[in-house]
DNA sequence: CGTATGACTTTTA
DNA sequence: GTAAAAGCCATAC
């Protein structure tokens, strides 16, 4: 649990930083479920900040509790990470039970994760 | 404080 | 179906 949030903060902000607020938003969706970068900086205020959310990740240590792997571009499909990434999120994404195919998630729209706004 | 960068999205051709 | 360009904004140096 984070620390109650003052009410006059506009949104559940858990963290100073852009950064804070993408990893908490992507700890959110549960398992066997995929968002989109959109729909996290939508979520956030714009989704023009998309990139950032994918900076964000990049940002993530290994062995963070935030599922990045279940963070996907638009349409379904896997992010421009490096060919390495995108083989692990696959492979992630099929331990949930998810089916990756050709670099996208198949029955994307029926598994999105719905909730972040 | 200014410049450079980037795991994106969307539109147009 | 693919290709290219513009938009946008936080983080790092």
């Amino acid at each position: 649990m984070r620390s109650a949030p003052e009410p006059g903060s506009p949104q559940r902000i858990v963290g100073p930083g852009f950064h804070a607020r993408v990893h908490a938003l992507v700890a959110t969706v549960p398992p066997g479920f995929v968002t989109t970068y959109g729909d996290v900086a939508k979520a956030l205020g714009s989704r023009n900040v998309a990139r950032h959310v994918g900076f964000a990740m990049a940002a993530l240590p290994p062995g963070s509790d935030v599922p990045w792997w279940r963070v996907v571009a638009a349409g379904g499909r896997l992010a421009m990470a490096s060919a390495l990434v995108q083989r692990e999120q696959g492979k992630r994404l099929r331990a949930e039970g998810l089916v990756v195919k050709n670099g996208r998630v198949v029955g994307f729209a029926a598994m999105r994760f719905l909730g972040l706004g």
